[in-house]
DNA sequence: CCATTGACTCGGA
DNA sequence: GTCCGAGCCAATG
């Protein structure tokens, strides 16, 4: 597990309820910019052992881009649950939404 | 160890 | 505004 790793998993858990981040965001901050890649298959692969909220975390496009279909109205609905509002094609407007830093 | 796998991003057309 | 190609790199098997 790389340092990297676990500071991607450290800001995941301080993003608050009602808010998102983009992939991208989270890299940056975690010290690699070119890391979004890695936010993503880290939140695919990690999210249940260390109970992330991953359905807070979109793209640069404000838009929940995921290919399996169950797992994508499942973050639609979580966000929705928390105050977001998601259109019928995923889309988030980060402008209200987005967690500045 | 090497190859594959991605919930991505950026810049240009 | 959309679409496409190249780059990215840790985890996984």
């Amino acid at each position: 597990m790389q340092p990297f790793t676990k500071e991607v998993i450290r800001i995941i858990q301080n993003i608050p309820s009602g808010k998102v981040m983009t992939y991208g965001q989270v890299a940056r901050l975690a010290g690699n910019p070119r890391g979004a890649r890695q936010v993503a298959r880290i939140l695919h692969s990690l999210s249940k052992k260390y109970q992330l909220p991953w359905h807070r975390v979109i793209n640069a496009r404000g838009e929940i881009v995921i290919s399996d279909h169950e797992l994508f109205t499942e973050q639609k609905r979580n966000l929705e649950l928390e105050g977001v509002e998601v259109s019928p094609e995923g889309k988030v407007n980060l402008h209200i939404y987005q967690v500045q830093n």
